[in-house]
DNA sequence: TATTGTTATACTCTATAACTATA
DNA sequence: TATAGTTATAGAGTATAACAATA
């Protein structure tokens, strides 16, 4: 348990991030915002979803999730089909177009990366991925919880935080 | 200088952080939304201060600093006094209502974070504090530079980008 | 009756541009 | 002419609630 200073730092670290998202996100394509982005992404990292499972990795209401599929499904990255097994729901799938769109975003971030942390070492950037991966995971423990999969195989460098089915 | 892969998880962490800001801004009181925040806070830290260096410590345009400043004072936490030295400018100081707003604020989310990160060390949430610092630090420094000091020496956890009086 | 997904509405944050009042 | 600050407008992101189709 950390003391109180530790936390009010943090917080204000925490306030002024945006400042960081903001100019990740100045380097996006104007056809492709943020949550396209976030989809597009989460497809190609995890595979084909539906969308029930995409809004619970976006950490984001099913609605909102909906209309950043919707953005991405009218450009042709994403596809839509029906679920056999389910047909309320849709199966959702990273299209070439979409692959090649993903690649451009991590190009572009990538390079503004390599950019602005030139002086970082390769462990230090992977200590702070580190870090907030595990802060998420931390937050992520205390969520309403819908259907967190038990323990996802840690991949590498992944959550410190342990997930216990609830 | 990193290498790719390191990046590139490194953005997707960054890609998925919104998640921890929405949950912290959750705990806020309705009257005072995340903009509101930020002013008081940053008036708590380095004191008094004009309508552009606030803007500047945001990281945002003045117009946006305008309207929060503007929620602020309409709530009476912030004062906005005339410069005697130019009369274009004003002098925004926290009110003993703002100190106490902002004491409230540090109170909720400093709850939560104990919350959330009852098993972190203290050492673990400095060393994310750090290199978050770090990281804005290193993004600020590219930025189309309005008053930055000339590279202070790196203390510890406090912002690497210490504030002088212009 | 419950769940999956969509749509409508409303709110916050942001940037650009036009405007004022000083410098 | 340039700068400090305000306001109007527009765009992106989000949540809540009402709705449709299916389970």
């Amino acid at each position: 348990m950390a003391g109180r200073a530790r936390y009010e730092e943090l917080i204000r670290q925490l306030s002024a991030f945006g400042a960081v998202k903001r100019e990740m996100s100045r380097v996006m394509p104007a056809e492709c915002p943020g949550g396209s982005g976030a989809v597009l992404a989460l497809l190609g990292r995890h595979g084909d979803m539906r969308m029930s499972r995409l809004a619970e990795l976006l950490a984001v209401d099913m609605s909102v999730t909906s209309r950043h599929v919707a953005h991405s499904a009218e450009r042709g990255w994403v596809e839509r089909s029906p679920d056999p097994a389910d047909k309320r729901s849709r199966i959702l799938r990273l299209t070439p177009a979409g692959r090649a769109q993903l690649d451009e975003l991590f190009e572009r971030t990538t390079r503004l990366l390599a950019d602005r942390l030139s002086d970082w070492t390769d462990d230090e950037v992977g200590q702070l991925t580190l870090l907030m991966t595990r802060l998420r995971a931390s937050f992520d423990d205390c969520r309403p919880a819908q259907s967190r999969p038990p323990a996802p195989p840690a991949d590498g460098r992944a959550t410190r935080t342990p997930i216990t089915t609830k």
